[in-house]
RNA sequence: GGCCCCGUGGUCUAGCCAGGUUAAGACGCCGGCUUUUCAAGCCGUGUAACGCGGGUUCAAAUCCCGCCGGGGCUACCA
């Protein structure tokens, strides 16, 4: 069994192990979700720890972090060796060995060798019986009879602590891979401030999960012939976690976003169609996928198709400056020629569209973007937004017509209009 | 301070273990093409890197030593 354990410094809560999970089942992880998380272990582990207790492989110790500075001052920074206490309110240290090394047998990192005698013996219990990370989560480990644990480079150091507990448990440990950890853009460690750090986020902001993984994988490990894009399948069959690098990682959110554009031009329209109308609350109508239709190759996540369609949707925008840079210079006649050439383009689709539209660009020798400008600001409201032939056709003659007068009426009484 | 990890362009990686093309690919940036806007797309002998210093060698990103820089652990935190 397989643990993968986060790396937040939270103590763990049913909450957020809740929330962990939001996460993986929106990546689309495929695993068989059993035990957790443990909680209310507490009887198992204060069992162990008289266990420990009763063989000398722990015991009870009142000295404070002060004296153990000093011993280790007075001991030229040897690893602390404290006295057996009677005291039973005293913290309990686990007994480290004097000779030797403790092996980290890293599938990521190789070998990594800690000097026993420059370990302390560390606190595994609290003075009132409770007991400490690094031996909670060996004895847990032991008892769900994990095999593999993979996890952050910052428990690198703990891994020889974790060992040291399950020898003196008689236990057979679980192989290890410390990941390097990810940072943001500043070269500090991810948080929430650099912006979309999280799954959760990432989800939000209107990202694959299809192009999260492939990023994901591509953060620390790369193929030997460094293929960049890689479905789901191809990932699963070529990842290996050995070959993960050993170097911290920065989070590079415009990499994320091309690649998410890659995946997301290749989506069958149906599919597009029903992510769009999902993450902005909407039913997947005709409307909706026509609208999508046309937007498909210029968005990069989700979260971008809508303001491309919305107009389609829904009214045109009100953008007062789009409508102040745009309608001048003899708009108003453009748009009334293009009022009338409109009205009879038969089918009213993109192409005729087009070819009536030349027309009226060829009558007035003007260049196409002082004809197609105004229209654009007519049917959307901005000066942005997809195709102009395309955005005429999927709006449909008659909403199309309707805009383009009522841009014109609005034209026609202006304050200093032309 | 002690122990441990890491260091290839601005960013992610390949190459390192088994020394030997001009250090390769991708994102970004820059320029160009296309063009009805913004993107996307395509093109480019465009841009930029082996942390530093020694050593071994005919030859070092690669092997060895030292240093510097970044990070982790060093809690009766997780």
């Amino acid at each position: 069994m397989l643990r993968i354990e986060d790396t937040d410094r939270e103590r763990s809560t049913p909450e957020n192990v809740e929330q962990i999970l939001d996460a993986l089942r929106w990546l689309e992880l495929d695993w068989d979700e059993g035990p957790v998380s443990q909680f209310g272990r507490a009887e198992r582990h204060r069992e162990r720890l008289e266990e420990l207790l009763a063989t000398g492989a722990a015991y009870h110790d009142t000295a404070t972090g002060d004296d153990v500075k000093l011993w280790k001052e007075r001991h030229g920074n040897r690893g602390y060796r404290g006295e057996p206490s009677d005291d039973p309110a005293a913290a309990v240290r686990l007994r480290v060995p004097d000779e030797g090394e403790t092996l980290v047998a890293d599938v990521i990192r190789g070998d990594v060798r800690f000097p026993n005698e420059a370990m302390d013996d560390f606190v595994i219990a609290r003075g009132d019986g409770t007991v400490l990370y690094n031996f909670a989560v060996a004895v847990d480990d032991a008892d769900m009879r994990i095999t593999d644990v993979v996890r952050g480079d910052d428990h690198l150091s703990n891994t020889p602590k974790q060992l040291l507990v399950m020898r003196a448990l008689g236990v057979e440990p679980p192989r290890y891979a410390h990941l390097p950890l990810l940072h943001g853009p500043d070269g500090k460690k991810l948080s929430k401030r650099h912006g979309a750090a999280s799954v959760q986020e990432l989800r939000d902001a209107g990202y694959l999960p299809a192009a999260v993984r492939n990023y994901l994988a591509l953060l620390g490990w790369g193929t030997s012939d460094d293929t960049t894009i890689m479905g789901t399948d191809e990932l699963v069959e070529r990842f290996e976690i050995e070959r993960v690098g050993r170097s911290s990682a920065i989070f590079d959110e415009k990499k994320l976003r091309w690649l998410n554009g890659r995946f997301m031009r290749e989506l069958p329209l149906g599919e597009y169609t029903e992510l769009v109308a999902a993450h902005v609350g909407r039913a997947p109508d005709e409307t909706l996928r026509a609208a999508c239709g046309i937007a498909q190759e210029k968005a990069q996540t989700l979260e971008e198709v809508w303001p491309l369609i919305r107009f389609l949707v829904e009214g045109p925008a009100d953008d007062e400056r789009a409508w102040r840079k745009v309608m001048k210079d003899g708009a108003g006649t453009l748009l009334q020629a293009s009022l009338e050439a409109l009205r009879g383009v038969e089918p009213f689709e993109p192409e005729h569209i087009e070819e009536a539209l030349g027309g009226v660009l060829a009558a007035h020798d003007v260049k196409p973007g002082k004809l197609y400008q105004p229209i654009r600001v007519a049917i959307s409201g901005t000066t942005v937004s997809p195709g102009i032939f395309e955005s005429l056709a999927v709006l449909g003659r008659n909403r199309s017509l309707e805009r383009i007068e009522a841009a014109l009426e609005r034209l026609g009484s202006p304050p200093n209009g032309d």
